[in-house]
RNA sequence: GCGCCUGUAGCUCAGCCGGACAGAGCAGCGGCCUUCUAAGCCGCGGGCCGCAGGUUCGAAUCCUGCCAGGCGCGCCA
């Protein structure tokens, strides 16, 4: 069900048509159809949809583009019923008018499908597993994660919609060399607390959080690992911390909206021999050679800078080696599509790693990887600088606390991944009432205004079959429904492309055009058959914007 | 030094698989509430699309070179 999709078919078969007829005709001459799109031009005066053809043609015809036009035209059959008529305009465009109320035959459906409205078939069931977050489990999560978990999210969300079988996994990072330190200065406070002169390491962290961690691990076991064996009380206490720092990651990522389908260790794939496995097995392919009692993969044979180290002179694998492991892994757990959400500082590894898989003979192109430009956070127009080891930064619960949820994740999803993002606290505290994101949800929450009134007066709610849809004759009313019947398209097209940002913008066109409909059309008139024809506009607005505010993980309320 | 990203209105950003006069939000100015929520609607002002070349019938969009900012180039993760 997506007529907007039906009639661009159809309508670029036809253009293929009359090209070839006139061609067989002698009219026009080339060897080849050239490419041409077909597109909904910026200037809603100049129609429904646009075609370049004449334009890309005319490099092999040798004839003024709209000379060429014209030709197409003579041959063109348009679809009918649909395409009303076909002109053409500046440099040699051709320009289609549907029906005025073409688009108006899409509001029964979308009240029919409901929640699945803007769902495709697009993915065919294919397994893709979306990963995100993936902080480190030491300490709080800051904006950079809250970026990536808002972007992560809607892009699961997305793909989802669009007939991915979707898995969401977290990545801990529970070893190597961070978790020494950790532990290091675990205990460093532990014995502090306990009255022992310590010190946490330089490079350490250095955090208040941690002095909470360790007096609630003491509220437990008290000091009966003072006088332990040091790496018997560092594992204790990692043991712990961990435990904590992962139920509160997992809590402000739920209070965030987003939910984990697999919290997938890195020590799991040390314990269970995959790291080694994996080194083995490149060894075996030929890529790994010993250095300075090192080992190492050789990288440039695929055209990197430089080698990478796998596993340290120490004997310790390096973080390269597990990473290598945990991607073969979910090769092997059969995703066709393999999204990792990341941030821009990890951009050096990209390539490194799939030099890695490809040695392995994956097939690296099943690897996506979205990379973010990081957040930078300005309060007070200075910079702020965020570190977890002075433990400074500003936490995913401050931020949802500060300026909402909603607002959050509207902000962050909608800017494209690409884009850095200056995060300015006090903007985002003082005008948090005038983010976009309260533009569509209070579109929303005038649209169920309308129906508790319509429930007051007794109104009942139209029988989509029976709704006289040539009576929604004004623009504001058939603008509003051609933006309704595009959302299947534009969900698809975000999927394609992996680019949830297109839905803040079809959100917001939606609210606009709901507003000025809003403005313009009483909807609950007194004429029947013109109030129920308008209900069912109303009715499907709302299963729209409360479709794309899901994606996005935003609520649609119902009074603002 | 090398690599990736960014540079569009006062501010924050879309557009960038080339196309028809460059878009939106916020901020500014001026109108609109006796009937469904004014967190709204209507109108106005504001832009050498970082700079310079090139390709093309046509460039914010593609190519090259500069300039500016961010990030990376560890036996860290």
């Amino acid at each position: 069900m997506n007529i907007i999709h039906n009639v661009k078919e159809q309508l670029v078969a036809a253009l293929k048509r009359a090209a070839t007829a006139a061609r067989q005709a002698g009219i026009l001459e080339f060897t080849e159809l050239p490419d041409f799109v077909l597109e909904v031009p910026r200037e809603k005066a100049r129609g429904d949809f646009a075609t370049n053809l004449a334009l890309v043609l005319a490099a092999q015809v040798k004839k003024p583009p709209r000379r060429i036009a014209e030709a197409l035209l003579q041959y063109l059959e348009l679809p009918r019923p649909g395409v009303a008529e076909a002109e053409i305009a500046g440099p040699g465009f051709i320009n289609f008018k549907l029906e005025p109320r073409f688009f108006l035959q899409a509001l029964p459906a979308v009240l029919r499908l409901g929640e699945s409205y803007g769902c495709s078939n697009m993915g065919k069931g294919e397994k893709v597993q979306v990963e995100f977050v993936s902080a480190n489990p030491t300490g709080l999560l800051h904006m950079g994660n809250a970026r990536g978990a808002a972007l992560g999210d809607a892009i699961a969300n997305i793909l989802a919609a669009a007939g991915y079988e979707v898995t969401r996994e977290f990545y801990i990072n529970d070893a190597g060399n961070q978790i020494e330190n950790f532990a290091l200065s675990l205990e460093a406070r532990y014995l502090q607390a306990l009255g022992v002169e310590a010190e946490i390491p330089a490079d350490g962290y250095h955090g208040q959080d941690l002095v909470e961690t360790v007096n609630r691990f003491i509220e437990q076991v008290g000091d009966k690992y003072l006088n332990a064996d040091p790496s018997l009380r560092r594992e204790m206490l990692v043991s712990f911390a961990l435990e904590e720092k992962l139920a509160g990651i997992r809590q402000a990522l739920e209070d965030f909206g987003v939910y984990f389908d697999v919290w997938f260790s890195e020590q799991s794939l040390h314990d269970s021999g995959a790291v080694a496995q994996t080194i083995a097995d490149l060894q075996r392919a030929g890529y790994v050679y010993e250095k300075d009692g090192a080992l190492w993969f050789k990288a440039t044979a695929f055209g990197e800078g430089k080698d990478e180290v796998l596993v340290r002179s120490n004997g310790l694998p390096t973080y390269f080696a597990a990473d290598i492991a945990y991607h073969r892994n979910k090769f092997e757990r059969g995703f066709k599509r393999i999204i990792n959400i990341w941030g821009a500082d990890h951009h050096g590894h990209v390539s490194r790693l799939k030099s890695a898989l490809a040695a392995l003979g994956l097939e690296v192109d099943r690897l996506e990887i979205v990379l973010m430009q990081l957040v930078r956070l300005f309060q007070g127009g200075e910079i702020l600088r965020m570190s977890k080891r002075t433990g400074q930064y500003v936490t995913l619960q401050e931020l949802v606390e500060e300026v909402g949820r909603d607002a959050a994740r509207y902000f962050f999803v909608m800017l494209k991944p690409d884009s850095h993002l200056d995060f300015d606290l006090d903007l985002a505290r003082s005008q948090s009432a005038e983010n976009p994101v309260y533009y569509v949800q209070y579109a929303h929450a005038r649209i169920c205004s309308i129906l508790r009134l319509a429930a007051d007066r007794g109104i009942d709610l139209p029988e989509p079959a029976t709704v006289n849809l040539e009576l929604l004759r004004e623009p504001p009313e058939q603008e509003l429904a051609k933006k309704i019947a595009e959302f299947p398209e534009v969900v698809a097209g975000a999927a394609r492309s992996l680019e949830p940002h297109r839905l803040t913008r079809y959100a917001h066109d939606l609210a606009e055009l709901f507003h000025v409909f809003y403005t313009e059309c009483r909807v609950l008139a007194d004429e029947p058959d013109l109030r129920a024809a308008r209900l069912l506009l109303v009715l499907a607005t709302r299963i729209t914007l409360r479709n794309v505010l899901n994606l996005l993980g935003v609520t649609a309320p119902e009074r603002m």
